[in-house]
DNA sequence: TTCCAGGCGTATC
DNA sequence: GATACGCATGGA
């Protein structure tokens, strides 16, 4: 990891991130682009704006702890996705999506926000997921912890105008405070059963609990098929997928998701 | 205007 | 186990 401190904010060189395709390739939806190369966003309820220019990044106003003990996490710095990308790309389909947009990663998220985020994208489009979940912030000053919505009815949730979602949302609020989802218990499950025991709530389906363990416990051989991912395997892998991404199917999933999603290729 | 979205619960077979 | 259908809302 290669970074400096200077002045209050932290200098990052990392020549596989792209703000924007990692940003805004639909894994996270709090972040918002404020200008040509610089978001503004959150992670959990951890402010930041943040700059690209080429590989170097600026974070600003965060401390070298910060940036260590969370921030460096959170966009997987650790990880080599050269390396990745290299195997990945033994794939003929892999070695284009990548070369599409080389600068995804996949982020380390909060399992709760993950887990009520995945539930209001069901059947849903990602701008209309990112301004439910900008009147959810809103109205509690910030992401709402479960216990923040202990309680609460599917009415509660009229003001997000999630439509039928909403009593998935009371009833996840409720498995979680009671204990019946215990959330750090299933982070440490294998793959398949903490999906079995996220499907237990009401509105988490296969796809869904493939979100939150992907993108809320970093299980990266977990493969999240949404509409767009069910046009690649019929197009691309209609025997499977390659050996090579299998170890990370999920890291895979995010660069065939983005290119089938907003690339002009013919499906 | 119509189509459809990072799906799922339910009914039916 | 597989398949069909309805569902709230609003972006494109």
């Amino acid at each position: 990891m290669d970074y400096s401190v200077k002045n209050n904010n932290i200098i990052l060189h990392e020549p596989d991130l792209s703000l924007s395709e990692t940003l805004d390739c639909g894994q996270a939806f709090r972040w918002e682009k404020i200008s040509e190369n610089e978001f503004f966003g959150y992670a959990g309820n951890k402010p930041l704006k943040i700059s690209q220019n080429n590989d170097i990044f600026t974070l600003y106003n965060v401390t070298e702890e910060q940036f260590l003990n969370f921030w460096a996490g959170y966009f997987d710095l650790e990880t080599d996705y050269g390396e990745l990308k290299k195997r990945f790309s033994e794939d003929k389909t892999m070695c284009e999506a990548i070369k599409y947009a080389p600068g995804i990663r996949l982020l380390r998220q909060d399992a709760w926000e993950t887990l009520f985020s995945f539930i209001i994208s069901q059947n849903n489009n990602i701008s209309r997921i990112k301004g439910i979940l900008k009147r959810l912030c809103d109205k509690y000053g910030g992401f709402p912890s479960a216990e923040n919505l202990k309680g609460t009815a599917p009415e509660d949730y009229d003001f997000l105008r999630a439509g039928f979602r909403s009593k998935y949302l009371s009833d996840c609020a409720e498995k979680v405070n009671s204990g019946e989802t215990d959330l750090d218990r299933i982070k440490n499950l294998p793959t398949e059963e903490a999906e079995r025991e996220l499907m237990k709530i009401k509105g988490v389906g296969p796809k869904v609990a493939a979100c939150v363990t992907l993108f809320g416990m970093y299980k990266t051989d977990s493969f999240p098929k949404d509409v767009w991912i069910k046009r690649v395997m019929a197009k691309f892998y209609p025997n499977g997928l390659p050996e090579c991404v299998l170890e990370n199917k999920g890291i895979a999933q995010q660069y065939l998701f983005h290119y089938i999603r907003t690339s002009k290729i013919e499906i």
